[in-house]
DNA sequence: GTATATGCCTTGCGGCGATAGGTATGTCAA
DNA sequence: TTGACATACCTATCGCCGCAAGGCATATAC
């Protein structure tokens, strides 16, 4: 009986990038703010959890980036590779699945 | 700005636990495979994550004991008390937000 | 007689998010 | 002009939760 891997009930903030970053390509300063206000304030992660996040899954070949400069600032734009794609798809769907069971057990009858 | 707290994003061991004892008592060994079954198999906690989880909801008063031996096993039930259903329908209240806000990001049109 | 299910428990580890910093440039108000 | 704030990057350390992996004891089944 294997037990309820956990990549799932944490790992949101992945989820989050991999889903902004699927739309447009963008940088981790504007990552942390777009959570935010996408969410209605509801989730913030901070600096410390997006950038080691951004680096891992560049690492592991989820992301590409492109160094920009602006206005004298340097910002490192993020874009999905297909790995980062079929890595989000399978985030995604194993998010809906497992809300979905805990939604059931929340909801459950009382003698189910 | 107060970062997300965890609570919210793990916690989902307690949120069932104390959501099954909201409707009958139940002992340990009963809650593990109550959430595997009331979840089609699909979220399994072991043993060594339910039985810590009781013995702290135990202490921080929002479960009570009772100690009962049947067929020569002993057995504790655990109820829900005034304050475990408070903390029961806060940690509700929250997870329903919480992934609403997640949809909210997943279903998000690309300009938002 | 030894495996399996029941029923309780604890120790130790790993990983993720949180905390709390550091560096540097640009803008704006005092 | 300087000091605060926003922008934009980064890292090291910590704490905690769930996971892994056991141990102990009794009943049933084979």
């Amino acid at each position: 009986m294997p037990p309820t891997p956990s990549v799932f009930l944490n790992g949101v903030p992945e989820l989050l990038v991999l889903r902004l970053l699927r739309d447009r390509e963008m940088y981790g300063y504007e990552l942390v703010q777009a959570i935010r206000e996408t969410s209605a304030d509801q989730l913030t992660f901070a600096e410390g959890v997006i950038y080691p996040l951004l680096h891992t899954l560049e690492r592991d070949g989820a992301l590409s980036t492109r160094r920009q400069t602006i206005n004298g600032r340097s910002r490192v734009y993020y874009s999905v590779t297909p790995t980062g794609r079929e890595r989000f798809d399978a985030l995604s769907a194993h998010w809906r699945t497992l809300t979905g069971a805990i939604a059931n057990v929340l909801e459950a009858p009382r003698h189910a």
